[in-house]
DNA sequence: GCCAACGTTGGC
DNA sequence: GCCAACGTTGGC
C-alpha cells in the first residue's frame, strides 16, 4: 500500500503503541545488502533533527488531514477537526503518515508543542484550529495491519518504517484561515520580505506534516484578529 | 475532474 | 547510481 493521504485517526490514543504486531511473512526480504539505498533511504535515516539546511528545531508545525468525505479502498479517509474534537479526550494518534520526510518530523515533535489544524483537499483548504502535541513518536501500528489502508507490506516489526504521535484537539481558530489568505501574504512577503515568505505550506507543498518558525507560527496566528484580505 | 509538482520504484 | 515511468497530493 503505497503513500495514502495524510492521516487518520482511530478512536484510540495513546495505549495503542502495540498493535497486530507479528504479521510475519516474506521476512528476509529487507535487510539484504541489496535492498535498501534509494532516496528514500537517505531522507529516512539522516535529518532526523530536520537538519536540510540547519533550523535549531522547530517546536511548532502543521498538519493536514481531510475533513471531507473521500473513499479510498473501500475506506472513509475523512478526518476533519470536528472529527478530532468529537473523539474521547478530544485526541487521537495522527497515524497513516507514509511519507520519510513528513514522518521525520513527527519524530521531532516534543509534548507541548503545538501545531495547525490544516484542512486539506477540500472545498476550503485552510487552517482550522490548534492542536497540542500530547504524546511523541511511537510505531504507528496501522503500517502491519493488512486491512487497513496505510498497510505497508515492506515494514518489518522487528524494524517499523513509521511513526506517528498523538495530538490533542485545542481550540478552533476564532476564524478559518484559508488557504487563498495565506498565499497572498505569501507572495507578497516574497517579493517584499515577510514572515511568511519560505512557508513550508507553498515551497513544500505536498508534504502533509510539516514545520513552522516562530515567527511564521505567530504571523499566521496574528490573522486570526485581522481583517481577511 | 484535471493536472502540475514531486516522491518513489525499478530497469539497466 | 541514473533516470524514465509511475503514482500520489492536493489546489483549482
Amino acid at each position: 500500500m503505497p503513500p495514502k493521504r495524510t492521516t487518520r485517526a482511530g478512536v484510540k490514543s495513546s495505549k495503542e503503541s502495540k498493535g497486530p504486531e507479528g504479521s510475519p511473512k516474506d521476512d528476509a526480504v529487507q535487510k539484504g545488502p541489496g535492498k535498501r539505498k534509494r532516496a528514500a533511504d537517505k531522507s529516512e535515516e539522516q535529518k532526523s533533527p530536520s537538519d536540510t539546511s540547519s533550523s535549531p528545531s522547530y517546536s511548532h508545525w502543521l498538519m493536514k488531514s481531510e475533513p471531507e468525505s473521500r473513499i479510498e479502498d473501500g475506506v472513509d479517509v475523512k478526518f476533519g477537526i470536528e472529527d478530532l474534537k468529537a473523539l474521547p479526550n478530544q485526541t487521537s494518534c495522527w497515524d497513516g503518515v507514509r511519507n520519510y520526510q513528513a514522518r521525520n518530523f513527527m519524530r521531532d515533535m516534543k509534548e507541548g508543542h503545538q501545531a495547525f489544524f490544516y484542512h486539506s483537499n477540500c472545498k476550503e483548504p485552510g487552517i482550522a484550529g490548534l492542536m497540542k502535541i500530547v504524546k511523541e513518536a511511537y510505531v504507528d501500528h496501522t503500517q502491519f495491519d493488512k486491512k487497513d489502508v496505510h498497510y505497508d507490506p515492506s515494514s518489518k516489526s522487528e524494524n517499523p518504517k513509521w511513526s506517528m504521535v498523538d495530538v490533542k484537539y485545542e481550540r478552533m481558530t476564532e476564524r478559518f484561515i484559508p488557504l487563498a489568505e495565506l498565499k497572498k501574504y505569501h507572495l507578497q512577503h516574497k517579493s517584499k520580505g515577510g514572515p511568511l515568505r519560505n512557508m513550508a505550506l507553498f515551497t513544500r507543498a505536498r508534504l502533509s506534516v510539516q514545520p513552522l518558525t516562530t515567527e511564521e507560527f505567530d504571523f499566521v496566528l496574528s490573522l486570526e484578529d485581522a481583517d481577511p484580505i
